[in-house]
DNA sequence: ACCTTATTGTCTTTAATTTAGACAATAAAT
DNA sequence: ATTTATTGTCTAAATTAAAGACAATAAGGT
């Protein structure tokens, strides 16, 4: 979390990140714990520096969270709401750090910028999860990569902001040709199909789905992969251009 | 042209809208004149109050503007780089309006208001333009109905804000069911199809048109018009639901 | 070696949807 | 009654999507 000075940022603007990352076969976000006592969480989030465009503040936020600097990002909703806040939430996140909020002045003044009325730029990502270094960046203990099915309850709307970035990206995955960007440089088609499959949450037929994406004409086709498997080893494939 | 407190408004945010109208088969976009001296265009904008959300305040901004409450808008982008200004048409803005600029104190305080950096909201709206009042708005003749091809030149980004705008709603216009949000109450199918033609620029053929939208199941037919010309009288439709 | 097994890559067939073509119904004018 | 310009709707053709089928592997087992 970044404290920021009185006029380095814009006041009562942030941006609240969606980084999805596939493992598993599952699609996951990384969601840090705040830095109080009790186990509160919240999305990366961060704030615009009167000289840097929103994208690029986007940009430098996830770099300093994922280590990543080329990430694949996008804006999909802004969130404005008057009462944003999860009340007993914020309520029980109060009580459990009262003394820590009254006596250390830096933490008030985090908890004051927590507190105050926002409005937030959801922005979501898309990241091999293999490239996020965790010694280059803040990714520790108190981070962790979670199934989006399954994400423990977050400050604010930031539950709500995951299932609209979701949903965005459902809309334009195949429109933008970034499902790519969850995975890592070579890739079979059955690993593909899996991704959707954990997208989208259901199953795809095979033959038509690989039909299907071997027509956007993205990808380039390498060796064969030999498995150790006892069957027909699968190609392997790249995303070109 | 609203010229925010000191802390009324959340500092460096604004909100910009897009009002599209239909008029003559075309599709038009409402835009003011600014109070300066000169030929100078922006979007209708407004601030977002310290209490309210920014849907409200979008809402707020779009009733004040054209007289109507119950208004279709979404948000469509945020826009958000550093270098939004219209270097030239700004220049030409305060060399037409240095004296104006120097010496009135509200006019001095709402140049600096525009030439902050910001971020601004992008908003659509969707607007009969019969039931914009001209008495109870602002509208006369500083402002006019503008084709979307044929825009005055804004300050900022304010153009591509309508260019977005329209991609956006070009996108969403069958999904979300909005187009009838430009008619009046009853239309008859030819009309509706002359206004998606008018918002894709391009022919639909009519048989398959008629077919698409009644199947969408949100028309009522009503009885027929009856036009006086020397052909079979159309029936007239409407929005349920 | 040769057959078995589990998958992959691709083709064919079928179903569904979209696009194009055709024509009767109608309201007023001739 | 006939003509004219549309409208409403149907059918046929073309395209696209979904389902089914099967040969081609790469080990493993005998």
């Amino acid at each position: 979390m970044h404290v920021p000075g009185e006029k380095k940022y814009i006041q009562q603007l942030s941006i609240d990140c969606v980084i999805f990352g596939y493992q598993q076969r599952q699609l996951k976000v990384l969601i840090p714990k705040l830095d109080f006592t009790g186990d509160f969480w919240a999305l990366p989030s961060g704030y615009i520096q009167q000289q840097e465009g929103i994208d690029q503040a986007a940009r430098r936020i996830l770099e300093e969270r994922t280590g990543i600097k080329d990430i694949y990002l996008e804006q999909f909703r802004v969130f404005g709401a008057t009462e944003r806040t999860n009340r007993p939430y914020l309520e029980q996140l109060i009580q459990l750090n009262e003394e820590k909020i009254g006596n250390q002045h830096f933490i008030r003044q985090e908890f004051e910028w927590i507190t105050q009325r926002f409005v937030s730029i959801g922005y979501y990502a898309l990241v091999d999860i293999n490239q996020v270094i965790p010694q280059k960046s803040e990714i520790d203990e108190s981070m962790g990569w979670y199934n989006y099915k399954e994400l423990p309850t977050m400050i604010m709307d930031h539950n709500d902001m995951v299932d609209k970035a979701l949903e965005t990206l459902r809309l334009n995955i195949d429109q933008k040709l970034i499902a790519f960007n969850l995975l890592p440089e070579t890739f079979t088609m059955k690993e593909v199909q899996e991704l959707y499959e954990a997208i989208f949450d259901k199953p795809f037929a095979r033959n038509n789905f690989q039909k299907k994406i071997l027509d956007l004409n993205v990808l380039e086709r390498l060796e064969k992969k030999f498995t150790g498997a006892a069957n027909k080893a699968p190609y392997l494939y790249r995303f070109q251009k």
